[in-house]
DNA sequence: GGATCGGAACGTTTTGCTCC
DNA sequence: GGAGCAAAACGTTCCGATCC
């Protein structure tokens, strides 16, 4: 706590308790900054034989008196139910909190029951016989100044950015519905869409509006690291089937969407599938697989050409696609590796993704 | 042991309602 | 109409469980 003035050590008296240095230089700042703020100055001692359980005390020295409080620290209040468990902790009347920040909404709280508080930030509230300090609302600038680390895409990020570039209208949907329609926690969705900010994707306007930047690139991220970040996750199973062409029969009864070459095949009819990739929601997973099973003959068989994954995105209200999003049928196709599909891969990102934003 | 994630708690803003 | 209040909706932060 030092804003340029040149701050005087706060004084100590007597051999201070098994202290932990941090809390001791809790209290040391607290103590600064509430001279800084008031010109009270303030003595830390040990604890007394009137309160050896405390982690300290402390002498406030203001209009040639003394007040001293038992001292309870804690490096972070969040919460109301922190400051009541330390107002039990204390003796009333003479208890204090100390911490490194109190919000405005806790100090008034504070004040509210009665708990006598000083922060590292210069909050205050002091009530004692011809003493008076209430300050709320300083703001702690370490916090404030605390810089974000991009990250990559793990797999909650690509989630969140699959949703956006597939749904555009969520991207300024409430965090709710975006957390809905990705899968993730409603804190992982505000997590990644900061993630996505950072790394230059996502701007965000204000409170209910932000904008895509540049989709083009994180379609091509996206594309890169989902069969190595997502794709795995999605607990996959493989199979054969007896039929090669089992998977032209209809069957529109079962919750699943085509992804990877059958999907291509009916976006373009330009490929002819030898493999057969299956997302199955995972609530639907066990009934979908046994009705699969028996009306194909379908066998587990780890090199088998069908594979079936879990569904990780909620899809829209209405009838159920027969295919999964183009982004996943391209990103399927470029993990292939193969050859045939080089030509498909082009149109499909051609014709199914890349008009997607191109209005604004 | 660190990273990640889900979810609870809390803070803030918006919306809806009532009363004058 | 608008002031005041309460409730709801939403955003943000953080704790603790889980995974690697």
């Amino acid at each position: 706590m030092n804003k340029g003035n040149e701050m005087r050590e706060p004084r100590v008296r007597g051999i201070l308790p098994p202290l932990l240095p941090a809390r001791e230089q809790l209290i040391l700042e607290a103590m600064a900054a509430l001279r800084d703020k008031t010109a009270i100055e303030a003595e830390l001692l040990a604890p007394g034989a009137d309160s050896p359980q405390a982690e300290a005390r402390i002498d406030l020295h203001y209009d040639n008196k003394k007040f001293r409080y038992i001292v309870e620290c804690k490096p972070l209040v969040d919460r109301r139910q922190l400051i009541d468990q330390v107002r039990r902790q204390l003796p009333e009347g003479s208890g204090l909190l100390i911490t490194s920040y109190l919000s405005r909404e806790l100090a008034h709280y504070c004040r509210e029951v009665g708990q006598q508080y000083m922060d590292t930030c210069g909050n205050a509230y002091l009530r004692g016989k011809g003493l008076f300090v209430f300050i709320s609302g300083e703001k702690d600038e370490n916090r404030l100044r605390q810089p974000r680390t991009p990250r990559g895409l793990n797999a909650s990020g690509l989630r969140v950015a699959f949703v956006l570039l597939t749904q555009p209208r969520l991207i300024n949907a409430p965090l709710k519905d975006i957390a809905q329609a990705a899968g993730v926690a409603l804190g992982s969705a505000y997590n990644m869409l900061d993630e996505l900010a950072a790394r230059g994707y996502l701007l965000k306007i204000d409170r209910h509006q932000r904008r895509l930047l540049e989709p083009g690139r994180l379609i091509d991220e996206w594309a890169i690291n989902y069969p190595f970040v997502l794709r795995p996750k999605l607990a996959p199973r493989r199979f054969t089937a007896p039929d090669a062409q089992w998977w032209k029969t209809s069957d529109e009864d079962i919750p699943f969407a085509w992804g990877a070459e059958v999907a291509a095949n009916m976006m373009t009819s330009y490929l002819k599938p030898a493999t057969q990739t299956l997302y199955i929601e995972p609530g639907h997973m066990e009934s979908a697989l046994r009705t699969l099973v028996k009306r194909h003959r379908l066998r587990p068989d780890p090199a088998g050409q069908i594979e079936v994954l879990e569904q990780f995105w909620r899809i829209e209200e209405g009838p159920r696609p027969a295919t999964v999003p183009p982004l996943l049928v391209y990103a399927d196709l470029l993990a292939i590796l193969d050859p045939r599909a080089s030509e498909t891969v082009r149109i499909i990102k051609e014709k199914f993704i890349d008009h997607t934003f191109d209005s604004p």
